[in-house]
DNA sequence: ACTCTGCCAAGAGGA
C-alpha cells in the first residue's frame, strides 16, 4: 500500500516541486561489483590549478556536516516554493564553479603522464601510476558515460564512471540519489568540483541524466507533471486519445501565428483572410475531430485581434521598449527576426528532444540598456496559466540550446517567450534557475526509469514461456496519481488500470479514485481478455527490444558518420545543392563530391530519414524522394540552408520508428475498451466464440449471382456465397493459383450489389492495389494511404484525387460516405473514416502475413469480416527469435482456423501438372489439384531446334517435357570455384555462373526474359545476381517478392554451399523454411529449376524434400570449370 | 550472420 502520494498532491502546490518531498525516499542503489574497488586512501586525483593538471592524493571524508551553502539554500527553499524564483536572490550562484573559464581546457589523453589506461580495471591497485589514471573524467562539462559500479555511502553515493578510455569517480547526492542506477548503466552527467578536487552533484548542482540515448520529447516530459503515469502512457499508446476540438484549434493557430510571423502580417483584414484561408484548407483535419468550420471559424476569432495587437507591439513597430505599459506582467521587447520555424532540436547530453514554435532574434532593455538576444517561442492556445508545464517546456528549449553554444546547462542564462493569444495578448519571458532546471532532469528521469529496461532486466530474447514474458515485459508505470475527475475522464483509465489490478505490483488503497473507479474500467473484462492483452504487449516488447538492439538510434551520436555508412544506414558528407518549396516541405537536393554513393545500402527512396550534422543529430527528417549516384532528394519540414551555411556538411540516416510499436500498442487498448465494437471482437477472437452463418440467403443474392458469379468455378462460388452469409466473420483459404482475387473481386461486387460498403485491406500496399484494380471503373471506389506508395494504376481513385473538388467538411463526409468501397493498408486504417463511419464488411487479404494485433484495427470498423489467406504461404515478420518461439507469427487466420468457418480453393489454374506434384509433396498434401486438362498440360514454348548443339544437361534444363518440369542442378564440387574466400558471405559466384548460362541458352530457345524469374534466399546472392544478369532484364528477388505472382520459369539458387556435414539447423534458418519453399515453387507455371549443392543442402528438412521429389541432374567438375572460365569477368 | 512491410514527427490542450 503507498499512500505517500495520495496525501502528497495537494491543489495548490505546484506539482513540480513536490519532487524534495520525494527525495527523501527509500533508494535502491546496487551492491559494487569490485568490493574492493580502491582503497580510499590511495586513490590520487587529477585537479585543475593554473591550468595544469596535478595529481595529489586526495583524503576521502565523508563530509557529514552540511556546508555554509547547502544550510542558506534549504532556507530559501522553505522560503520560496517557486523554483523559478529561488536563484534570483541566491548566493549559491556565485559559489558555483565558473565553467566559463574551464571550457578552453580539453581533458585529453595526451596531457597525461601516464599513457596506460587501458587496465585500470586491473583488480591490482596497488601501484600508483594505475591509481593515477583515475579522475582523469572532466565532469565539468556533460559527460555520457557508463556506471562501472557503484557505493552507497550514508548519505551519498560514489559513482565509477568510464567515458571512453577516461575514468572517473563522482559523489551523488540529494535528490540525485533517487536515481536507480545498476552498473552499466549510460547516464550522463555534469558536476561541480570541491575543494579537494573531488566532483559531486547535490541539490544545488550537477544533472544527471539517465539512459540520455532514450530521448523524451519536451512535451512528455511535462505531461508528467500532472501525472507521470499518464505520461508513460501516453508515449505507449498514443493512439488511445483522438483528435479533439482544442487541440484542432491549437493547431490552426500555430500555423496561423507561424504565418504571421514568416511574413510580418499585421493586418486585420488579411489576418482574417488567412485564417479563412487556412480553415478551407484543413477540412481533412476538421473531419477527423468532428468540427464544422463555422464552429472552427468562431473559436479561431478570439485569437485575430490579439495576434494582430500581437503582431503591431512586437514585430512590426520600430519601438523597441515602453510598449504596452498598461500592462505590466508584459514582456518588454521587441521581436527584430524570425530565425526560424519549427525548429527541430536534439539533445543527447540531456535525452530530450523537441521542436521550438518559432526562434527570434529579439531586442530587451536591461537596466536601461538594449540587449540582443535568441530566444525560443512557445506559443499557447488554451488559458494563459503559466503553468509549470509551459514553463518547463521553455527551460528544457533553454538547456538544450545552451548546450549547442557550449555553455554549461546548469548555470547559463536562458529567456524564453511564452506567447498566449485566447482574448487577449499575454507576452511571459520564462527564465528559471538551477532548481527548476534539476527538477524537470530529474522528472525526465522518472519516465525514462519506466520507458527503457535496466541492465539488470531479463533478455527477451532469453525467455522461452510466454506467461513468464507477459509478466517479466510487462510496461513499467509511475504510481497513479489522487484525482477523481481527471481519472474518470482519461483516455488510458483501462490500460493503466490493468496494470494497477494485474499486473503483480503494488496497488492503490480502497479511498484511492481508481479503486472507484475499477468496475467501470474492467468490469467488462474476463481473466482471458486481460491475459490475451498482456500476451500481446509483451511479443511486441520482444520485438521492440529486438529492433532498438538492431538499429540503435544512439548511434547518429555516438558513431561517426563514415562508420554509420559502413554499417550501411548512412549517406555521410553531403552539401545542400538547392532547396525549393513543394507543397508544404522543402524539397532538399544534396549533393555528394567526389565518392559514388552506394546506392543499395543506406536510405532508400520513399523511406523516411534523419539528417544531421556532426555534433546535431536530428536536424530535420523527411521522406526521401530519389537518390542517384551522386544527390540524394529529400522532403523536409523546414528549410536548413536558411539558418546554416553553404558548406556545412549533412549526414543523412535511415530511421526506425516505433510507431508500428505504438499503433499494435494502442489496437491492443482499443480492444480493452468498453464498446459494442471492442465487445465483438474480444467474445470472436480472444473467446473463440463460433460465428454463425444464414441459413438463408436473400433473393437478391441469387439475381447478382447469376449475372456476377458466371465467371466462378463451383469452389469460388460456394466461398463467395459462404462469405455472404457470415454474421461474424468467414475464412477462404486460398492456395496458390486458385483464382482467389478472381473471387473476391467478385464477392466485393456482390455486397456492393447488395447496397454493402466494404472495406478492402491487406498488410501491403500491393495486395491492396491488386485486388482494388480488379473492380469495374464504375465501382465508387477510394484508395487511402500515402499517394507515393500506391500502384501508378490507381492513382485515379486515391483519396487524394477524389477529394481535390471537396471544399467543406460536408463536401468532404457526403463524399466519404458515398464510397461503396475504401481500400487501405492494415496500418494505414488509422484514417479517420474508420472511426467516424461502419462498413458491413472488412476483407482482409493475404491475411496470414499480418500480426493479429495489426489487424484488429481495419476489424474495429467492419460488422462483419473474411480473412483471406494461405497458412502455408509467408507469415508476418517478427525479427525477435524468441517472440517468433512464443507464437508472435500466429496470425488471425491461423487463430480462427476452423472447419466450419472455412473455404478452401483447391482448383489452381497457374502450375502443370508436374509442378502441382510437388508442390503437393512439399506443401499442400495432394490438395491442390489442377482446374483442368489445359492447366495439367501446359508445357514451356521453347524452340529446342535452336539448342542442339547445347550439351546434355542444358538441353535438359531448358526442356519444355513434363519428366524435366521440376529439375534438381547438383553442384557438388564446388571447390573448383574458388573464386576467393567466400565461405562468410551468403552468395554463390558458381550458381550465378549457371543461372547466366541457363538464361543465355533460354534466350537462344526463344524464351522471353519477362517470363523468368530468378529467386534467391538471401539479399547478398540477389544483388549478385542482378549484377551479373543485368544485361538481360530478367526479375530477380527474394521470395518474398515474388508472393503473389508468377512467370512461366522459375530458377531458384540455394546459394549455401559450404554447410558442414553434422551441421545443425538453427531455428528459423532462412533455407528451413517450408513457407518461403512453398511459396517459391508455386510461382512457376511449367518450369521450376533448383540450382544447388546437395552435400550442403542435405541438413534441410524441407529442401530435402523438394530434391527427393525432383529429377536430378548431377554437374561435374569439368562443366562446373566450364562454366567458370566462361563467365569469371562477368562475375564481379 | 536470414527473409523485411508498414508506420513521418513532436505538439496541438486540459485536469
Amino acid at each position: 500500500m503507498k499512500k505517500s502520494q495520495e496525501s502528497s498532491t495537494s491543489k495548490n502546490q505546484e506539482p513540480i516541486t513536490a519532487f524534495f518531498k520525494n527525495s527523501d525516499g527509500p533508494n535502491n542503489v546496487a551492491i559494487s561489483r569490485k568490493t574492493n574497488y580502491l582503497p580510499s586512501a590511495k586513490r590520487k586525483a587529477t585537479c585543475l590549478d593554473n591550468d595544469h593538471l596535478i595529481s595529489q592524493p586526495v583524503k576521502l571524508k565523508l563530509m557529514n556536516k552540511e556546508t555554509d551553502t547547502n544550510k542558506k539554500l534549504k532556507q530559501i527553499k522553505i522560503e520560496n516554493k517557486d523554483p523559478l524564483k529561488q536563484l534570483e536572490h541566491s548566493p549559491i550562484f556565485n559559489s558555483l564553479p565558473d565553467i566559463s573559464n574551464l571550457q578552453c581546457v580539453t581533458f585529453d589523453k595526451k596531457d597525461f603522464e601516464q599513457d596506460d589506461v587501458s587496465d585500470v580495471f586491473n583488480d591490482d591497485w596497488e601501484h600508483e601510476e594505475d591509481a593515477a589514471a583515475f579522475d582523469k573524467l572532466n565532469l565539468n562539462k556533460m559527460q555520457r558515460c557508463e556506471v562501472i559500479s557503484l557505493k552507497n555511502h550514508e548519505n551519498k553515493m560514489e559513482l565509477f564512471l568510464k567515458s571512453g578510455e577516461m575514468t572517473g569517480t563522482c559523489f551523488v547526492e540529494g535528490i540525485w540519489k533517487s536515481i536507480p542506477l545498476s552498473p552499466g548503466d549510460i547516464i550522463s552527467v555534469i558536476a561541480a568540483k570541491n575543494e579537494t578536487g573531488q566532483h559531486y552533484l547535490n541539490d544545488t548542482t550537477g544533472l544527471l541524466v539517465l539512459r540520455p540515448d532514450h530521448l523524451i520529447s519536451s512535451t512528455s516530459v511535462v505531461a508528467g507533471v500532472f501525472c507521470k503515469r499518464k505520461a508513460v502512457l501516453q508515449e505507449r499508446w498514443r493512439g488511445i486519445d483522438s483528435a479533439n476540438t482544442a487541440m484542432t484549434i491549437g493547431i490552426m493557430v500555430h500555423e496561423l501565428v507561424q504565418k504571421a510571423l514568416t511574413q510580418q502580417i499585421s493586418d486585420i483584414t488579411q489576418l482574417r483572410l488567412e485564417a479563412d484561408r487556412m480553415i478551407r484548407e484543413s477540412i481533412q483535419m476538421l473531419y477527423d475531430a468532428g468540427m464544422t468550420e463555422e464552429e472552427t471559424r468562431t473559436s479561431m476569432q478570439c485569437y485575430i485581434q490579439p495576434l494582430n495587437d500581437f503582431m503591431k507591439s512586437y514585430v512590426v513597430s520600430k519601438a523597441s521598449h515602453g510598449i504596452m505599459q498598461n500592462n505590466k506582467e508584459n514582456w518588454n521587447g521587441h521581436i527584430d527576426k524570425v530565425l526560424d520555424i519549427e525548429e527541430n532540436i536534439c539533445c543527447p547530453q540531456l535525452g530530450l528532444k523537441g521542436k521550438i514554435d518559432a526562434t527570434l532574434q529579439v531586442t530587451v532593455p536591461e537596466k536601461n540598456v538594449l540587449q540582443k538576444a535568441i530566444v525560443p517561442l512557445e506559443l499557447k492556445s488554451g488559458k494563459a496559466s503559466v503553468s509549470a508545464e509551459h514553463r518547463g517546456q521553455l527551460v528544457m528549449y533553454g538547456m538544450m540550446l545552451s548546450l549547442h553554444r557550449n555553455e554549461d546547462p546548469t548555470v547559463a542564462l536562458q529567456r524564453g517567450l511564452l506567447l498566449y493569444l485566447r482574448d487577449k495578448v499575454d507576452v511571459r519571458e520564462v527564465n528559471c534557475g538551477y532548481p527548476e532546471r534539476r527538477d524537470l532532469v530529474m522528472l525526465r528521469n522518472q519516465l525514462v526509469e519506466n520507458l527503457t529496461s535496466d541492465p539488470k532486466d531479463p533478455d527477451p530474447e532469453q525467455l522461452t514461456d510466454i506467461e513468464d514474458a507477459s509478466f517479466l515485459l510487462q510496461q513499467k508505470l509511475p504510481e497513479p496519481i489522487n484525482h477523481e475527475r481527471a481519472c474518470t475522464k482519461c483516455p488510458y483509465l483501462s490500460i493503466c488500470s490493468v496494470h494497477l489490478w494485474h499486473s503483480g505490483g503494488p496497488s492503490v488503497s480502497e479511498n484511492h479514485p481508481l479503486s472507484k473507479l475499477q468496475g467501470q474500467a474492467l468490469g467488462h473484462l474476463s481473466k482471458d481478455h486481460i491475459k490475451y492483452f498482456f500476451h500481446w504487449t509483451a511479443l511486441l516488447k520482444m520485438e521492440e527490444k529486438f529492433q532498438t538492439n538492431s538499429s540503435p538510434l544512439q548511434a547518429l551520436w555516438t558513431e561517426s558518420a563514415e562508420k554509420r555508412e559502413k554499417r550501411g544506414t548512412c549517406i555521410p558528407n553531403l552539401k545542400i545543392k538547392t532547396v525549393e518549396q513543394s507543397g508544404e516541405k522543402h524539397l532538399h537536393v544534396f549533393r555528394r563530391s567526389g565518392v559514388r554513393l552506394n546506392r543499395e545500402k543506406g536510405p532508400q527512396e520513399g523511406e523516411f530519414a534523419i539528417v544531421s550534422i556532426d555534433g546535431r543529430p536530428w536536424v530535420a527528417a523527411g521522406v526521401v524522394s530519389s537518390v542517384s549516384s551522386d544527390e540524394v532528394q529529400i522532403h523536409l519540414e523546414r528549410d536548413l540552408s536558411k539558418r546554416l551555411c553553404v558548406d556545412t556538411l549533412y549526414h543523412i540516416d535511415s530511421y526506425e520508428s516505433y510507431s508500428t510499436i505504438v499503433q499494435n500498442l494502442s489496437n491492443l487498448g482499443v480492444l480493452l475498451e468498453y464498446s459494442e465494437r471492442s465487445e465483438r471482437l474480444r467474445t470472436l477472437i480472444i473467446d473463440t466464440t463460433k460465428p454463425q452463418f444464414e441459413a438463408k440467403l436473400p433473393r437478391e443474392v441469387g439475381r447478382l449471382g447469376i449475372k456476377l458469379m458466371r465467371s466462378l468455378n463451383i469452389e469460388q462460388q460456394r466461398a463467395v456465397l459462404k462469405a455472404l452469409s457470415a454474421q461474424d466473420y468467414a475464412l477462404l483459404q486460398g492456395l496458390p493459383g486458385t483464382g482467389k482475387t478472381q473471387t473476391i473481386s467478385v464477392l466485393i461486387q456482390m455486397l456492393v450489389g447488395l447496397k454493402q460498403r466494404v472495406l478492402v485491406t491487406a498488410h501491403t500496399h500491393s495486395a491492396v492495389d491488386t485486388l482494388l484494380s480488379r473492380l469495374p471503373e464504375t465501382m465508387k471506389v477510394m484508395r487511402l494511404g500515402s499517394t507515393a506508395r500506391v500502384d501508378i494504376n490507381l492513382l485515379h481513385r486515391t483519396e487524394k484525387q477524389l477529394t481535390a473538388s471537396c471544399h467543406t467538411v460536408e463536401e468532404l463526409a457526403r463524399l466519404y460516405d458515398s464510397m461503396e468501397v475504401i481500400g487501405v493498408t492494415c496500418l494505414g486504417s488509422t484514417h479517420a473514416i474508420l472511426s467516424r463511419t461502419t462498413f458491413d464488411m472488412c476483407i482482409v487479404d493475404e491475411a496470414t502475413q499480418v500480426l493479429q494485433c495489426t489487424v484488429l484495427r481495419p476489424l474495429f470498423a467492419a460488422r462483419r469480416f473474411l480473412l483471406v489467406g494461405d497458412p502455408k504461404q509467408l507469415p508476418p515478420i517478427v525479427k525477435s527469435r524468441a517472440a517468433r518461439r512464443l507464437g508472435m507469427e500466429e496470425s488471425l487466420f491461423h487463430r480462427l482456423m476452423d472447419e466450419e468457418a472455412t473455404c478452401t480453393l483447391h482448383l489452381q489454374y497457374r502450375m502443370n501438372q508436374a509442378i502441382t506434384d510437388v508442390a503437393n509433396q512439399v506443401a499442400y498434401d495432394s490438395r491442390l489439384k489442377c482446374a483442368n486438362g489445359h492447366v495439367a498440360l501446359a508445357t514451356l514454348s521453347i524452340d529446342m531446334q535452336k539448342l542442339s548443339s547445347k550439351m546434355e544437361w542444358l538441353k535438359r534444363a531448358c526442356s519444355p517435357e513434363p519428366e524435366d518440369a521440376v529439375l534438381f542442378l547438383d553442384m557438388k564440387s564446388t571447390n573448383v570455384f574458388d573464386f576467393e574466400n567466400e565461405s562468410r558471405s551468403c552468395r554463390n559466384k558458381a550458381e550465378a555462373c549457371l543461372v547466366l548460362d541457363l538464361m543465355e541458352c533460354f534466350k537462344e530457345g526463344g524464351v522471353s526474359s519477362k517470363n523468368i524469374g530468378i529467386i534467391a534466399p538471401y539479399r547478398e546472392q540477389v544483388s549478385l545476381l542482378r549484377r551479373a544478369l543485368a544485361s538481360y532484364s530478367v526479375e530477380v528477388n527474394t521470395v518474398d517478392q515474388f508472393q503473389g505472382r508468377d512467370k512461366s520459369i522459375i530458377i531458384y539458387s540455394c546459394t549455401k554451399w559450404n554447410v558442414s556435414e553434422d551441421h545443425k539447423v538453427k531455428e528459423g534458418e532462412i533455407l528451413n523454411d517450408d513457407r518461403r519453399l512453398a511459396v517459391s515453387v508455386t510461382r512457376a507455371k511449367h518450369k521450376f529449376i533448383i540450382v544447388g549443392n546437395s552435400k550442403a543442402l542435405h541438413c534441410y528438412v524441407p529442401l530435402q524434400r523438394l530434391i527427393r521429389a525432383s529429377a536430378t541432374v548431377s554437374l561435374n567438375d569439368d562443366i562446373v570449370k566450364c562454366l567458370y572460365h566462361k563467365y569469371k569477368e562477368i562475375m564481379i
